[in-house]
DNA sequence: ATGGTTGCGTAGCAA
């Protein structure tokens, strides 16, 4: 069995101790995390290894960065931190192979606001993404890409859909990106099980969300085509979102009968 | 329309 999973870390400095014990508990062969905001020279690859994992890691400053968790002796391979022909400084991809499936990780961009800057940055950066992806996708027969996608792929994904109706991460073109980048070949996981309804992946700090149970499900593990009919369950979940000092996200996961 | 909370870095941006 393979366990993969993606979490948002929001700053891997403050959430080490968080990603140690969780992995320790839940113990996944995979994990994806995003928000790491440390340059290379400061990721704890030596903390990690002491509980088993190899990491791959992309960074830069006080944003972004992305790193791959990999539970040894699988060793990551082919790694990938740029999409080609998209000049981006911001870390926000990683890919790698780890153990005949290719791993990629994504940071999608929040996007701020419909209609602003970084908004027109999100879509021309998920059309660029989704090009990259098709060309993994023909080199690759299994292939996880997972993340936080920054988009409620739904209505049932939001906890209220008519207060986020067209606003950021629920607009038209942001799910209609999605929807592009999963007719590739790709498939929400987390949709191939029944779920408890109003799941969500994300609370924000503020306003007490999380305790008022008020959030979004942005962080997605989808899988291609043979993946996904070994897919054995794919489920969220929320205790360390219930800890000291969390994340706002907590992570996601999907199991595969390989 | 704005605020609220957290992280980074030590002001103000990003989420």
């Amino acid at each position: 069995m393979l366990k993969v999973a993606s979490w948002n870390v929001n700053s891997l400095n403050v959430r080490l101790p968080h990603v140690q014990a969780w992995c320790a508990a839940a113990q996944p062969d995979i994990l994806a995390l995003q928000e790491t905001k440390l340059v290379d020279e400061k990721f704890p690859a030596e903390a990690l290894a002491e509980a088993g994992y190899h990491s791959v890691f992309s960074g830069q400053p006080t944003y972004n960065g992305v790193a791959i968790l990999s539970r040894e002796p699988a060793e990551p391979d082919d790694i990938v931190t740029d999409i080609p022909d998209f000049d981006d400084p911001q870390r926000r991809v990683l890919a790698a192979t780890i153990g005949g499936v290719r791993v990629i990780d994504l940071y999608v961009v929040n996007g701020k606001e419909v209609g602003s800057d970084k908004y027109e940055y999100k879509l021309a950066w998920l059309a660029a993404a989704t090009r990259w992806i098709e060309a993994e996708m023909k080199a690759h027969e299994r292939v996880i890409v997972l993340g936080d996608f920054n988009i409620a792929p739904e209505d049932r994904d939001v906890y209220d859909p008519e207060a986020w109706h067209e606003k950021i991460l629920c607009s038209t073109p942001e799910r209609e990106a999605l929807q592009r980048l999963c007719g590739l070949g790709l498939t929400d996981t987390f949709r191939l099980f029944e779920q408890e309804e109003r799941s969500w992946s994300w609370w924000d700090y503020r306003m007490n969300m999380f305790r008022r149970k008020l959030g979004l499900r942005i962080d997605l593990v989808l899988s291609s085509k043979s993946l996904t009919e070994a897919c054995g369950a794919a489920y969220i979940d929320v205790e360390p979102r219930r800890q000291d000092r969390p994340s706002d996200h907590t992570p996601v996961i999907a199991e595969f009968k390989i």
